[in-house]
This record gives structure tokens, C-alpha cells and sequence, in this order.
DNA sequence: CGGTGTGAATTAATTCACAGCA
DNA sequence: TGCTGTGAATTAATTCACACCG
């Protein structure tokens, strides 16, 4: 049904969730918002916020808002899959050992289910809850859990492969952290995390803000 | 000089960089490419490659391309900073080690130069070959070493006011992996990294994908 | 030809602005 | 009055398409 939405606007709804999820929490005081409180939280506009609701058909009233419990529910139909969805991650060093711990429980639709590198003196050891294998084991764990989501942490020079392997065997989304262009075929999303990418922005744009200081 | 420079312009820049440097390793066969050789490395096309190259003055020749060398030069100018620049890191757990073990030695003219944590135990230990602190000393090091750029990988909880300390003391370019929308002056640069999003865009569209499969 | 450089056109993303409602 | 929902306008990002060059 939700036939072209964008990139963008799933990643909001992913954060405005995460942060009534967060309000939710304590007393649940307040069980309503406004637009222009989940912009401030999440750091966007008021209206872009209603028009990102607008798009998964998401009413609130005039008066009292968005009901906050409402919306969590009907952001969560909109992203997850019913039943869940399973996730395994590909290249167990030290930045896959911290993302593996950064998942784990975060989203309880949404598990690593199992995590896979080469050195196979990691086989069968539970990192963060999560139990890696051998990669050539990989192939048939993934035909057999119906797997769809990967992230790859290997090194640059085995990512290719890996991502290979995994569309191979099923995989439709990837989170991709080694920094080069995946081949892949056109119906598989990736999402590039480039770090380096990353602190080199910061650098650039901390420089040219840094003569706009005083106008401020 | 460069007014006005979107963010992806300046990622993209930082990306061409780098797949550039990687084809010169080797035997340094092709001192030459052509947008579209640039293109295809980072997943681009040949004609915002072009645009991107114009954005920074740099010309080529319909003959030859771009010279590698010179165009990795030209970069260099354009996005680093002519005597380096320093960065810091607050927060180490997992995610903080792992990027520090990422960054080393990734750009010589952009090193972390010291990380932070409230864990007096880490104070002074070596870790990825970059040196630890106590955080209350951080304001201190950052006006002394004159430090713009910081790398925020705390819990949620505590990072409003990390980035308020990093703020007043000088920094100006954040990257940020801790999920909230940080309040800071216009003047500070943030790149936000949320990585539970990047996870759940990918398994939507993992899902939405899926259905397209056949099609392609 | 097979490139580059670039104005013009297009498409995507966001904001404006306002009617309508409780 | 202060909000939502939304068409229209605006702004940003990308692609088109073509003159020009060796």
C-alpha cells in the first residue's frame, strides 16, 4: 500500500517513534502532542512533522493533538513487519561488536539474530547476545531463517563479497559500513553509514561556521 | 572562499577523495579518470560528479579526465584544513573504541587527538593508540589545543550536556551517534548517526523491496 | 567520436499560508 | 484562539541536453 515514500521520511517516523516512545516512559503524563513538540524533540519543523503523519494517513484533532500511545501504534504498523523481521550482521570486530551490543534489544520486531565472520575462533561464541558462525555457514542460515536484513562490517576489501553473498541468499536491506559503492541489483535497499566520511563534514563545516560565530 | 556549500556536496567530495587515493595505491597505472569512472567507483552519476568538480574549480580535460593526483590534491585544498585540525571523543564504551580504532591514522590531517569518559578507570589508558581522559578535565584541553571538532558516542542521557560543554569551550563540527536532537547555536554543525534508523529504513524497505523482486 | 562544462529543465523536499474546526 | 490538514509556492538537488574541444 505506502507505494513510494520516501527514505526520509521513513527515517523521521523511525525517530519521532523513538522519542514518544521515550516521553511515554515515566509517569505518561502527557498523553498527547503537539506537531510542534515532536519537531522540537526530533529537530524539525511543524510542518513537516503533520505532513510526514499526512503520508501514513495519521489524524489528530485541532484541540488536543496526536494521542502519543495512538501514534507509536500506528507508526509501528507503518515500519514493521507483523510478525517481526530478522537481521544478521556480517564482520564481528570491534565496530560489529558494538553494534551488535547498540541493537540488541532495541527493537524487539526487528532482532540480530545471528552474526558471522571469518575467524572462525569467534564460531559459536555469544557476543552481546548474539551468537556468531562461521561465515560459509551463512548461506544456508539465511535460506533457512528467511532473512531480509544485513549490516556489514567487514573491511572494505570483503564487502563486496559479502554483500554478494547476502543478496544471493535473500537478503533486500543492508546496512552497508565499509566505505565503497556496493554492486548490488536494484530492488535492494542499502543504506550507507560512512564514518569517515562523517568527521570529515564535521571538520569542513566547523571550520565555515566557525567565521560565522560572532554574527550569532 | 567556498560560500554556500550544500553538506552532500562536501560528503560526496570526501568520498571521491577517497576511492581516488585507493585507485593510486597499486602499481598507480591511471593517472587519469573520467566522471563517469568516478561515477561508477561512488555510485554516482557521471553528470552530478561533473557538478561537484565545478563546485570546487576544477577542470579536466575532454581528452584525458581528471589527473588523479591533481584532483586528489585539489580536494585536499579545498576540504582540509591547511595545518590540520583536531578532534576529540567523548564517551568510551563500545561504539566510542571501535571509532577510535576506525579514525586512526584514516586522515593524517584530521586525528583524534583524545577521548573522554566519566570512568576514572579509563583516565590515562591508552586505547586505539589515542589517550584517555577524565571528562572534567576536557574543557581545559579543548581551549588548550584549540580543538573544533568533537565525536559524541555517550548514552542518550547524557548528551545535551556534553555537547553544551564541547560548545562552550569551542567546538564547532559534531558528529553525533547518541539518539536526540541535540540543541545547539546555528553556528555549530551537527551530523547526526542513528544507527537503530539506518536499521529499521533498511527493514522496510527490505520489506517493500521484496514485492519489486520479480519485476527487475 | 567520447569526453567536459554548464544553462535550462526537472524532480524532490520543505515551507508557507490559510481554511476550518473545536 | 491555537491547532490540524493541505494546496500552492518555494527552495534544494539532480539530471538533461547540448555546445565545444582535441
Amino acid at each position: 500500500m505506502p507505494n513510494k515514500v520516501s527514505d526520509k521520511v521513513i527515517g523521521r517516523l523511525s525517530l519521532y517513534r523513538r522519542m514518544l516512545e521515550r516521553m511515554g516512559k515515566p509517569g505518561n503524563t502527557a498523553s498527547n502532542v503537539f506537531s510542534h513538540e515532536i519537531a522540537a524533540m526530533t529537530g524539525n519543523t511543524a510542518a513537516l512533522v503533520r505532513r510526514d503523519l499526512m503520508t501514513i494517513g495519521f489524524a489528530g484533532s485541532p484541540k488536543k493533538g496526536y494521542s502519543v500511545s495512538e501514534l507509536i501504534q500506528c507508526i509501528g504498523e507503518y515500519l514493521d513487519a507483523p510478525e517481526g523481521q530478522k537481521a544478521v550482521l556480517v564482520g564481528v570486530g570491534n565496530l560489529g561488536r558494538a553494534l551488535l551490543g547498540h541493537f540488541a534489544l532495541r527493537n524487539p520486531k526487528l532482532p540480530i539474530v545471528a552474526a558471522f565472520d571469518t575467524n572462525t575462533d569467534l564460531a559459536n561464541r555469544v557476543i552481546q547476545g548474539c551468537r556468531c558462525y562461521p561465515v560459509h555457514e551463512m548461506g544456508d542460515f539465511l535460506q533457512e531463517n528467511e532473512v531480509r536484513v544485513g549490516v556489514i562490517t567487514v573491511p572494505a576489501s570483503a564487502a563486496q563479497e559479502v554483500a554478494d553473498r547476502l543478496v544471493k541468499n535473500g537478503i533486500t536491506g543492508i546496512v552497508n559500513f565499509a566505505p565503497v559503492a556496493l554492486r548490488v541489483p536494484k530492488y535492494v535497499y542499502i543504506d550507507n553509514i560512512d564514518l569517515t566520511m562523517s568527521l570529515e563534514k564535521a571538520a569542513f563545516f566547523a571550520r565555515q561556521h566557525e567565521k560565522d560565530k560572532e554574527l550569532v
